[in-house]
DNA sequence: CGACTGCTTGAGAGTACTCAAGTACTGTGG
DNA sequence: CCACAGTACTTGAGTACTCTCAAGCAGTCG
Protein backbone atom coordinates (compact mmCIF):
# COMPACT_ATOMS: atom_id res chain seq x y z
CA UNK A 1 0.00 0.00 0.00
CA UNK A 2 0.89 3.55 -0.64
CA UNK A 3 2.22 6.13 2.02
CA UNK A 4 0.49 9.35 2.54
CA UNK A 5 2.27 12.33 0.68
CA UNK A 6 2.57 13.79 3.61
CA UNK A 7 4.40 11.89 5.92
CA UNK A 8 8.23 11.11 5.44
CA UNK A 9 9.11 8.81 3.33
CA UNK A 10 11.10 5.81 5.43
CA UNK A 11 14.86 6.88 3.99
CA UNK A 12 13.72 10.26 5.98
CA UNK A 13 13.72 8.24 9.59
CA UNK A 14 17.23 6.99 8.35
CA UNK A 15 20.34 8.89 10.19
CA UNK A 16 23.87 8.30 9.61
CA UNK A 17 23.59 7.11 13.31
CA UNK A 18 22.08 3.26 13.25
CA UNK A 19 18.78 4.75 14.52
CA UNK A 20 16.53 2.10 14.37
CA UNK A 21 14.32 2.22 10.98
CA UNK A 22 12.13 -0.64 10.91
CA UNK A 23 8.48 0.06 12.59
CA UNK A 24 9.51 -3.13 14.80
CA UNK A 25 12.73 -1.53 15.83
CA UNK A 26 10.95 1.53 16.94
CA UNK A 27 8.19 0.09 18.65
CA UNK A 28 10.41 -2.76 20.05
CA UNK A 29 12.48 -0.07 21.65
CA UNK A 30 9.37 1.05 23.18
CA UNK A 31 6.58 -2.05 23.89
CA UNK A 32 6.71 -4.68 26.05
CA UNK A 33 6.24 -8.02 24.83
CA UNK A 34 3.37 -10.54 25.36
CA UNK A 35 2.54 -13.88 24.56
CA UNK A 36 -0.80 -15.22 23.74
CA UNK A 37 -2.03 -18.63 23.04
CA UNK A 38 -4.39 -19.27 20.34
CA UNK A 39 -7.74 -18.08 20.87
CA UNK A 40 -6.50 -15.76 23.67
CA UNK A 41 -8.06 -12.65 24.29
CA UNK A 42 -5.79 -9.40 23.94
CA UNK A 43 -7.96 -6.86 24.79
CA UNK A 44 -12.28 -6.55 25.09
CA UNK A 45 -14.77 -4.95 23.18
CA UNK A 46 -15.48 -1.77 24.92
CA UNK A 47 -12.27 -1.58 27.59
CA UNK A 48 -11.13 1.85 28.36
CA UNK A 49 -8.12 1.58 26.16
CA UNK A 50 -4.34 3.95 26.08
CA UNK A 51 -2.23 1.06 24.33
CA UNK A 52 -1.42 0.73 20.76
CA UNK A 53 -0.12 -2.56 19.60
CA UNK A 54 1.68 -4.41 17.06
CA UNK A 55 2.10 -8.23 15.87
CA UNK A 56 5.72 -9.54 16.20
CA UNK A 57 4.92 -13.32 15.76
CA UNK A 58 1.40 -15.27 14.81
CA UNK A 59 -1.77 -13.48 14.21
CA UNK A 60 -4.73 -11.49 15.79
CA UNK A 61 -8.02 -10.99 14.62
CA UNK A 62 -10.48 -7.94 15.60
CA UNK A 63 -13.98 -8.94 16.72
CA UNK A 64 -17.50 -6.76 16.82
CA UNK A 65 -20.16 -7.81 18.79
CA UNK A 66 -24.03 -7.73 17.89
CA UNK A 67 -26.20 -7.70 21.03
CA UNK A 68 -28.11 -10.90 19.24
CA UNK A 69 -24.73 -12.71 18.85
CA UNK A 70 -23.95 -11.29 15.20
CA UNK A 71 -20.02 -11.02 14.86
CA UNK A 72 -18.48 -9.36 12.57
CA UNK A 73 -14.53 -9.56 12.00
CA UNK A 74 -13.19 -6.04 11.41
CA UNK A 75 -9.58 -7.14 10.37
CA UNK A 76 -6.78 -9.94 10.63
CA UNK A 77 -3.58 -8.47 11.88
CA UNK A 78 0.58 -10.25 10.85
CA UNK A 79 3.61 -9.59 12.18
CA UNK A 80 4.55 -6.31 11.81
CA UNK A 81 0.95 -4.66 11.80
CA UNK A 82 0.01 -2.48 14.34
CA UNK A 83 -3.11 -2.60 15.60
CA UNK A 84 -5.90 -1.57 18.07
CA UNK A 85 -5.70 1.94 16.62
CA UNK A 86 -9.89 2.37 16.47
CA UNK A 87 -10.45 5.92 18.37
CA UNK A 88 -12.18 7.08 21.36
CA UNK A 89 -11.19 5.88 24.91
CA UNK A 90 -12.42 2.80 24.58
CA UNK A 91 -12.01 -0.04 21.91
CA UNK A 92 -14.86 -0.72 19.47
CA UNK A 93 -13.48 -4.33 18.68
CA UNK A 94 -11.94 -6.73 20.66
CA UNK A 95 -8.67 -8.42 19.38
CA UNK A 96 -7.90 -12.34 20.11
CA UNK A 97 -4.61 -13.79 18.85
CA UNK A 98 -5.35 -16.95 16.00
CA UNK A 99 -2.71 -19.14 17.10
CA UNK A 100 0.12 -18.77 19.67
CA UNK A 101 1.37 -15.37 18.91
CA UNK A 102 3.79 -12.57 20.32
CA UNK A 103 2.43 -8.86 20.69
CA UNK A 104 4.41 -5.77 21.45
CA UNK A 105 2.19 -2.87 23.84
CA UNK A 106 2.87 0.77 23.93
CA UNK A 107 0.76 2.73 26.55
CA UNK A 108 -0.16 6.14 23.95
CA UNK A 109 -0.18 8.56 26.66
CA UNK A 110 3.50 7.91 27.14
CA UNK A 111 5.57 8.11 24.27
CA UNK A 112 5.81 11.80 24.94
CA UNK A 113 8.34 10.47 27.29
CA UNK A 114 10.62 8.39 24.71
CA UNK A 115 11.88 11.30 22.67
CA UNK A 116 12.48 11.09 19.06
CA UNK A 117 11.74 7.37 19.39
CA UNK A 118 8.42 7.91 20.60
CA UNK A 119 7.51 11.04 18.00
CA UNK A 120 8.53 8.17 15.45
CA UNK A 121 6.32 5.82 16.77
CA UNK A 122 3.57 8.36 16.83
CA UNK A 123 4.07 9.10 13.14
CA UNK A 124 4.23 5.69 12.55
CA UNK A 125 0.45 5.04 14.43
CA UNK A 126 -1.15 8.01 12.62
CA UNK A 127 0.39 6.15 8.87
CA UNK A 128 -1.09 3.24 10.11
CA UNK A 129 -4.74 4.87 11.41
CA UNK A 130 -4.54 6.14 7.70
CA UNK A 131 -3.82 3.10 5.75
CA UNK A 132 -6.31 0.90 8.05
CA UNK A 133 -8.72 3.87 6.92
CA UNK A 134 -8.17 2.83 3.40
CA UNK A 135 -7.94 -0.48 3.55
CA UNK A 136 -11.67 0.21 5.27
CA UNK A 137 -12.78 1.95 2.47
CA UNK A 138 -11.95 -0.91 0.08
CA UNK A 139 -13.39 -3.19 2.33
CA UNK A 140 -16.52 -1.62 2.42
CA UNK A 141 -17.00 -1.70 -0.98
CA UNK A 142 -16.60 -5.20 -1.29
CA UNK A 143 -19.28 -6.08 1.39
CA UNK A 144 -21.31 -3.80 -0.13
CA UNK A 145 -21.06 -4.11 -3.73
CA UNK A 146 -19.89 -8.13 -4.41
CA UNK A 147 -21.02 -11.03 -4.55
CA UNK A 148 -19.74 -14.35 -2.56
CA UNK A 149 -17.53 -15.47 -4.88
CA UNK A 150 -15.72 -12.13 -5.73
CA UNK A 151 -15.43 -11.48 -1.71
CA UNK A 152 -13.94 -14.75 -1.27
CA UNK A 153 -11.43 -14.26 -3.96
CA UNK A 154 -11.07 -10.65 -2.79
CA UNK A 155 -10.03 -12.43 0.88
CA UNK A 156 -7.35 -15.04 -0.70
CA UNK A 157 -5.84 -12.84 -2.97
CA UNK A 158 -5.50 -10.25 -0.01
CA UNK A 159 -4.02 -12.86 2.48
CA UNK A 160 -1.73 -14.44 -0.18
CA UNK A 161 -0.72 -10.95 -1.27
CA UNK A 162 0.38 -10.19 2.58
CA UNK A 163 2.46 -13.53 3.23
CA UNK A 164 4.02 -12.68 -0.44
CA UNK A 165 5.30 -16.94 -0.51
CA UNK A 166 3.90 -18.72 -3.05
CA UNK A 167 1.77 -21.22 -0.90
CA UNK A 168 -0.09 -19.24 1.56
CA UNK A 169 -1.49 -20.63 4.88
CA UNK A 170 -4.83 -19.69 6.84
CA UNK A 171 -4.61 -18.60 10.50
CA UNK A 172 -8.22 -18.24 10.57
CA UNK A 173 -11.15 -20.77 10.86
CA UNK A 174 -13.69 -20.80 8.17
CA UNK A 175 -15.97 -18.77 10.65
CA UNK A 176 -13.71 -15.97 10.82
CA UNK A 177 -13.64 -15.44 7.40
CA UNK A 178 -17.52 -15.78 7.30
CA UNK A 179 -17.32 -13.10 9.68
CA UNK A 180 -14.98 -11.03 8.20
CA UNK A 181 -17.20 -11.25 4.52
CA UNK A 182 -20.13 -10.96 5.71
CA UNK A 183 -21.45 -14.48 4.79
CA UNK A 184 -21.91 -17.59 6.45
CA UNK A 185 -19.69 -20.25 7.11
CA UNK A 186 -21.25 -22.61 4.24
CA UNK A 187 -21.04 -20.09 2.04
CA UNK A 188 -17.04 -19.84 1.99
CA UNK A 189 -16.96 -23.49 1.52
CA UNK A 190 -18.90 -23.63 -1.37
CA UNK A 191 -17.19 -20.54 -3.11
CA UNK A 192 -13.70 -21.87 -2.36
CA UNK A 193 -14.53 -25.28 -3.61
CA UNK A 194 -15.67 -23.27 -6.58
CA UNK A 195 -12.79 -21.43 -7.23
CA UNK A 196 -10.91 -24.56 -6.89
CA UNK A 197 -13.43 -26.26 -9.24
CA UNK A 198 -12.71 -23.00 -11.62
CA UNK A 199 -9.01 -23.91 -11.16
CA UNK A 200 -8.11 -19.84 -9.81
CA UNK A 201 -6.54 -21.45 -6.61
CA UNK A 202 -5.47 -24.87 -5.39
CA UNK A 203 -6.09 -26.12 -1.44
CA UNK A 204 -3.83 -28.59 0.23
CA UNK A 205 -5.67 -29.42 3.06
CA UNK A 206 -8.24 -26.51 4.22
CA UNK A 207 -5.66 -24.49 5.53
CA UNK A 208 -3.19 -24.40 2.30
CA UNK A 209 -3.47 -23.23 -0.57
CA UNK A 210 -2.34 -21.58 -3.93
CA UNK A 211 -2.89 -19.12 -6.49
CA UNK A 212 -3.29 -21.12 -9.84
CA UNK A 213 -4.66 -18.25 -12.22
CA UNK A 214 -3.21 -14.97 -11.08
CA UNK A 215 -5.06 -13.23 -13.96
CA UNK A 216 -8.41 -14.42 -13.32
CA UNK A 217 -8.29 -13.92 -9.50
CA UNK A 218 -7.30 -10.58 -10.02
CA UNK A 219 -9.62 -9.82 -12.32
CA UNK A 220 -11.97 -11.16 -10.21
CA UNK A 221 -10.59 -8.72 -7.31
CA UNK A 222 -10.61 -5.66 -9.74
CA UNK A 223 -14.43 -6.07 -11.16
CA UNK B 1 10.31 29.23 -0.40
CA UNK B 2 7.01 30.33 -1.94
CA UNK B 3 3.67 29.59 -0.73
CA UNK B 4 0.31 28.60 -2.70
CA UNK B 5 -1.75 31.76 -4.02
CA UNK B 6 -4.70 31.94 -2.84
CA UNK B 7 -3.85 30.99 1.19
CA UNK B 8 -4.31 33.51 3.54
CA UNK B 9 -1.65 36.18 4.98
CA UNK B 10 0.29 34.36 7.38
CA UNK B 11 -0.15 37.12 9.84
CA UNK B 12 -3.59 36.65 10.03
CA UNK B 13 -2.90 33.58 12.66
CA UNK B 14 0.07 34.81 14.76
CA UNK B 15 -1.69 37.50 16.38
CA UNK B 16 -2.08 36.73 20.52
CA UNK B 17 -5.38 37.88 20.11
CA UNK B 18 -8.71 36.00 19.71
CA UNK B 19 -7.27 32.98 18.67
CA UNK B 20 -9.69 30.88 16.80
CA UNK B 21 -10.74 27.97 18.52
CA UNK B 22 -13.27 25.69 16.83
CA UNK B 23 -12.67 23.52 13.80
CA UNK B 24 -14.47 26.01 11.79
CA UNK B 25 -12.56 28.99 13.11
CA UNK B 26 -9.23 27.20 12.46
CA UNK B 27 -9.97 25.82 8.98
CA UNK B 28 -11.26 29.03 8.51
CA UNK B 29 -8.24 30.70 8.93
CA UNK B 30 -5.95 28.96 6.68
CA UNK B 31 -8.12 27.18 4.10
CA UNK B 32 -9.90 29.55 1.03
CA UNK B 33 -13.65 28.71 0.37
CA UNK B 34 -15.09 27.11 -2.89
CA UNK B 35 -18.42 27.30 -4.05
CA UNK B 36 -20.20 23.85 -5.37
CA UNK B 37 -23.49 23.47 -7.15
CA UNK B 38 -26.10 20.35 -6.99
CA UNK B 39 -23.68 17.63 -8.26
CA UNK B 40 -20.51 19.54 -9.05
CA UNK B 41 -17.45 17.30 -8.64
CA UNK B 42 -15.37 18.30 -5.77
CA UNK B 43 -12.09 15.92 -6.41
CA UNK B 44 -12.13 12.80 -8.59
CA UNK B 45 -11.20 9.32 -7.80
CA UNK B 46 -7.58 8.57 -7.76
CA UNK B 47 -6.80 11.83 -8.39
CA UNK B 48 -3.32 12.91 -6.65
CA UNK B 49 -4.06 14.97 -4.02
CA UNK B 50 -2.27 17.01 -0.74
CA UNK B 51 -5.64 18.52 -0.14
CA UNK B 52 -8.28 18.38 2.98
CA UNK B 53 -11.78 19.88 2.39
CA UNK B 54 -14.42 20.89 5.31
CA UNK B 55 -18.04 21.46 4.54
CA UNK B 56 -18.85 24.98 5.00
CA UNK B 57 -22.68 24.81 3.95
CA UNK B 58 -24.41 22.04 2.27
CA UNK B 59 -23.83 18.23 1.80
CA UNK B 60 -21.05 16.31 0.41
CA UNK B 61 -20.86 12.69 -0.70
CA UNK B 62 -17.81 10.53 -1.56
CA UNK B 63 -18.46 7.93 -4.03
CA UNK B 64 -16.44 4.81 -5.19
CA UNK B 65 -16.61 3.41 -8.19
CA UNK B 66 -15.96 -0.90 -9.64
CA UNK B 67 -14.79 -0.89 -12.87
CA UNK B 68 -18.50 -2.60 -14.36
CA UNK B 69 -19.74 1.12 -12.56
CA UNK B 70 -21.00 -0.61 -9.76
CA UNK B 71 -20.86 2.26 -6.94
CA UNK B 72 -20.22 2.64 -2.97
CA UNK B 73 -21.04 5.74 -0.94
CA UNK B 74 -18.58 5.64 1.53
CA UNK B 75 -19.73 8.48 3.55
CA UNK B 76 -21.93 11.59 3.29
CA UNK B 77 -20.45 14.83 4.96
CA UNK B 78 -21.96 17.96 6.61
CA UNK B 79 -21.31 21.59 7.91
CA UNK B 80 -17.97 21.08 10.03
CA UNK B 81 -17.71 17.73 8.86
CA UNK B 82 -13.48 17.00 7.60
CA UNK B 83 -13.61 15.01 4.47
CA UNK B 84 -10.88 13.76 1.87
CA UNK B 85 -8.91 12.27 4.47
CA UNK B 86 -8.29 8.93 2.97
CA UNK B 87 -4.73 7.97 3.09
CA UNK B 88 -2.09 7.68 0.15
CA UNK B 89 -1.10 10.13 -2.91
CA UNK B 90 -4.60 9.62 -4.56
CA UNK B 91 -7.97 10.24 -3.31
CA UNK B 92 -9.58 6.59 -2.52
CA UNK B 93 -13.13 7.72 -3.39
CA UNK B 94 -13.99 11.44 -5.28
CA UNK B 95 -16.74 13.60 -3.78
CA UNK B 96 -19.57 15.38 -5.24
CA UNK B 97 -21.69 18.14 -3.72
CA UNK B 98 -25.51 17.02 -2.79
CA UNK B 99 -26.58 20.58 -3.32
CA UNK B 100 -24.97 23.77 -3.42
CA UNK B 101 -22.00 23.83 -1.19
CA UNK B 102 -19.83 25.85 0.28
CA UNK B 103 -16.37 23.91 0.58
CA UNK B 104 -13.30 25.02 2.57
CA UNK B 105 -10.15 23.51 1.32
CA UNK B 106 -6.27 23.33 2.44
CA UNK B 107 -3.20 21.98 1.45
CA UNK B 108 -1.64 19.46 4.12
CA UNK B 109 2.13 20.49 3.10
CA UNK B 110 2.01 23.91 3.98
CA UNK B 111 0.05 23.52 7.29
CA UNK B 112 3.76 23.84 8.50
CA UNK B 113 3.72 27.33 7.85
CA UNK B 114 1.11 28.26 9.52
CA UNK B 115 2.42 28.05 12.89
CA UNK B 116 -0.09 27.21 15.98
CA UNK B 117 -3.28 27.41 13.64
CA UNK B 118 -1.57 24.72 11.24
CA UNK B 119 -0.49 22.24 13.95
CA UNK B 120 -4.11 22.43 15.83
CA UNK B 121 -5.35 21.68 12.27
CA UNK B 122 -3.34 18.74 11.77
CA UNK B 123 -4.45 17.50 15.15
CA UNK B 124 -7.61 18.16 14.28
CA UNK B 125 -7.21 16.44 10.79
CA UNK B 126 -5.96 13.44 12.72
CA UNK B 127 -8.88 13.23 15.01
CA UNK B 128 -11.32 13.43 11.99
CA UNK B 129 -9.40 10.20 10.81
CA UNK B 130 -9.37 8.49 13.56
CA UNK B 131 -13.13 9.26 14.00
CA UNK B 132 -14.01 8.39 10.21
CA UNK B 133 -11.78 4.79 10.77
CA UNK B 134 -14.63 4.06 13.99
CA UNK B 135 -17.24 5.16 11.51
CA UNK B 136 -15.94 3.05 9.05
CA UNK B 137 -15.99 0.31 11.50
CA UNK B 138 -19.81 0.37 12.19
CA UNK B 139 -20.45 0.66 8.44
CA UNK B 140 -18.77 -2.33 7.78
CA UNK B 141 -20.91 -4.14 11.11
CA UNK B 142 -24.24 -2.40 8.96
CA UNK B 143 -22.89 -4.27 5.53
CA UNK B 144 -21.67 -7.24 7.10
CA UNK B 145 -24.22 -8.17 9.09
CA UNK B 146 -27.48 -6.37 9.09
CA UNK B 147 -31.14 -6.80 7.27
CA UNK B 148 -31.88 -4.40 4.62
CA UNK B 149 -34.86 -3.45 7.12
CA UNK B 150 -31.89 -2.46 9.97
CA UNK B 151 -29.51 -1.04 7.47
CA UNK B 152 -32.37 1.93 6.25
CA UNK B 153 -33.70 2.30 9.99
CA UNK B 154 -29.94 2.61 10.97
CA UNK B 155 -29.06 5.14 7.94
CA UNK B 156 -32.47 7.68 9.21
CA UNK B 157 -31.26 7.06 12.77
CA UNK B 158 -27.49 8.22 11.59
CA UNK B 159 -29.36 11.50 9.38
CA UNK B 160 -31.47 12.51 12.22
CA UNK B 161 -28.96 12.33 14.95
CA UNK B 162 -26.18 14.40 12.89
CA UNK B 163 -28.83 17.25 11.79
CA UNK B 164 -30.24 17.31 15.69
CA UNK B 165 -33.85 19.09 14.74
CA UNK B 166 -37.16 17.25 14.97
CA UNK B 167 -37.50 16.98 11.00
CA UNK B 168 -34.86 15.77 8.88
CA UNK B 169 -34.15 16.54 5.41
CA UNK B 170 -32.28 13.75 3.28
CA UNK B 171 -30.29 15.88 1.12
CA UNK B 172 -29.28 12.53 -1.48
CA UNK B 173 -31.22 10.70 -3.41
CA UNK B 174 -32.56 7.27 -2.94
CA UNK B 175 -29.83 5.93 -5.46
CA UNK B 176 -27.45 7.50 -3.12
CA UNK B 177 -28.75 5.60 0.11
CA UNK B 178 -28.93 2.31 -1.60
CA UNK B 179 -25.05 2.76 -2.62
CA UNK B 180 -24.09 3.81 0.90
CA UNK B 181 -26.35 0.68 2.05
CA UNK B 182 -24.90 -2.13 -0.10
CA UNK B 183 -28.64 -2.63 -1.32
CA UNK B 184 -30.94 -1.45 -4.27
CA UNK B 185 -33.06 2.08 -5.10
CA UNK B 186 -36.26 -0.44 -4.66
CA UNK B 187 -35.19 -2.22 -1.47
CA UNK B 188 -34.38 1.19 0.06
CA UNK B 189 -37.82 2.57 -1.25
CA UNK B 190 -39.30 -0.56 0.04
CA UNK B 191 -37.94 -0.56 4.27
CA UNK B 192 -39.27 2.85 4.10
CA UNK B 193 -42.51 2.68 3.10
CA UNK B 194 -42.07 -0.60 5.89
CA UNK B 195 -40.34 1.62 8.66
CA UNK B 196 -43.38 4.07 7.80
CA UNK B 197 -45.82 1.53 8.31
CA UNK B 198 -44.73 0.13 11.94
CA UNK B 199 -44.63 3.85 12.97
CA UNK B 200 -41.12 3.89 13.21
CA UNK B 201 -40.19 6.86 11.14
CA UNK B 202 -43.20 9.81 9.37
CA UNK B 203 -42.38 11.76 5.84
CA UNK B 204 -43.33 14.44 4.63
CA UNK B 205 -42.74 14.06 1.20
CA UNK B 206 -39.73 11.99 0.13
CA UNK B 207 -37.19 13.96 1.44
CA UNK B 208 -37.92 14.99 5.06
CA UNK B 209 -38.80 12.90 7.87
CA UNK B 210 -39.47 12.54 11.62
CA UNK B 211 -38.75 9.94 14.08
CA UNK B 212 -42.06 8.37 15.53
CA UNK B 213 -40.99 5.42 17.53
CA UNK B 214 -37.59 6.91 18.85
CA UNK B 215 -37.22 3.63 21.45
CA UNK B 216 -38.17 1.16 18.60
CA UNK B 217 -35.55 3.26 16.20
CA UNK B 218 -32.58 3.00 18.54
CA UNK B 219 -33.88 -1.36 18.73
CA UNK B 220 -33.27 -1.46 15.35
CA UNK B 221 -29.95 0.23 15.43
CA UNK B 222 -28.45 -1.55 18.44
CA UNK B 223 -29.85 -4.85 17.56
C1' DC C 1 -10.30 -46.53 18.09
C1' DG C 2 -13.64 -43.11 19.41
C1' DA C 3 -14.74 -38.44 20.31
C1' DC C 4 -14.22 -33.85 19.01
C1' DT C 5 -13.85 -30.02 16.20
C1' DG C 6 -13.77 -28.03 11.83
C1' DC C 7 -15.00 -28.36 7.02
C1' DT C 8 -17.97 -29.74 3.08
C1' DT C 9 -22.15 -30.91 0.70
C1' DG C 10 -27.24 -31.14 -0.10
C1' DA C 11 -32.16 -29.62 -0.11
C1' DG C 12 -35.37 -26.24 0.70
C1' DA C 13 -36.59 -21.45 2.23
C1' DG C 14 -36.27 -16.49 2.33
C1' DT C 15 -34.41 -12.00 1.47
C1' DA C 16 -33.05 -8.85 -1.69
C1' DC C 17 -32.55 -8.27 -6.76
C1' DT C 18 -34.20 -7.53 -11.63
C1' DC C 19 -37.31 -5.94 -14.76
C1' DA C 20 -41.38 -3.41 -15.58
C1' DA C 21 -45.05 -0.33 -14.84
C1' DG C 22 -47.19 3.35 -12.36
C1' DT C 23 -47.18 7.71 -9.37
C1' DA C 24 -45.46 12.18 -7.54
C1' DC C 25 -42.88 16.14 -7.74
C1' DT C 26 -40.55 20.14 -10.40
C1' DG C 27 -39.78 23.20 -13.73
C1' DT C 28 -40.95 25.07 -18.44
C1' DG C 29 -43.72 26.90 -22.02
C1' DG C 30 -48.26 27.89 -23.85
C1' DC D 1 -53.32 28.55 -14.75
C1' DC D 2 -52.74 24.31 -17.00
C1' DA D 3 -50.40 20.97 -20.10
C1' DC D 4 -46.24 18.70 -20.67
C1' DA D 5 -41.73 16.74 -20.01
C1' DG D 6 -38.30 15.07 -17.14
C1' DT D 7 -36.62 13.19 -13.04
C1' DA D 8 -37.19 10.90 -8.80
C1' DC D 9 -39.68 7.73 -6.20
C1' DT D 10 -42.88 3.74 -5.37
C1' DT D 11 -45.04 -0.61 -6.19
C1' DG D 12 -45.62 -5.29 -8.27
C1' DA D 13 -44.26 -9.95 -10.09
C1' DG D 14 -40.98 -13.24 -10.79
C1' DT D 15 -36.06 -14.67 -10.13
C1' DA D 16 -31.65 -15.57 -8.11
C1' DC D 17 -28.38 -15.67 -4.66
C1' DT D 18 -27.34 -16.57 -0.12
C1' DC D 19 -29.06 -18.50 4.16
C1' DT D 20 -30.87 -22.21 7.20
C1' DC D 21 -31.09 -26.68 8.65
C1' DA D 22 -29.32 -31.18 8.33
C1' DA D 23 -26.22 -34.77 7.37
C1' DG D 24 -21.71 -36.56 6.08
C1' DC D 25 -16.61 -36.27 5.85
C1' DA D 26 -11.76 -35.17 7.47
C1' DG D 27 -8.18 -34.17 10.42
C1' DT D 28 -6.53 -34.26 15.43
C1' DC D 29 -5.94 -35.69 20.05
C1' DG D 30 -6.60 -38.50 23.93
Amino acid sequence: MSMPAFLPDRAAFTTPYAQPITSAEIFGAIGSAMTYSDGEEIYAQDEETDMVYQVQRGAVRASRLLGDGRRQIAGFYYPGDLFGLEAGPTHRASAEALCDSRVLVARRSALKHYGEAGERLERLIWRATGQELGRCHDHMMLLARKSAYERVAGFLSDVAQRQGSAWTELAMRRQDIADHLGLTIETVSRMITQLQADGVVALEGCRRFRIAAPDRLADLVAA
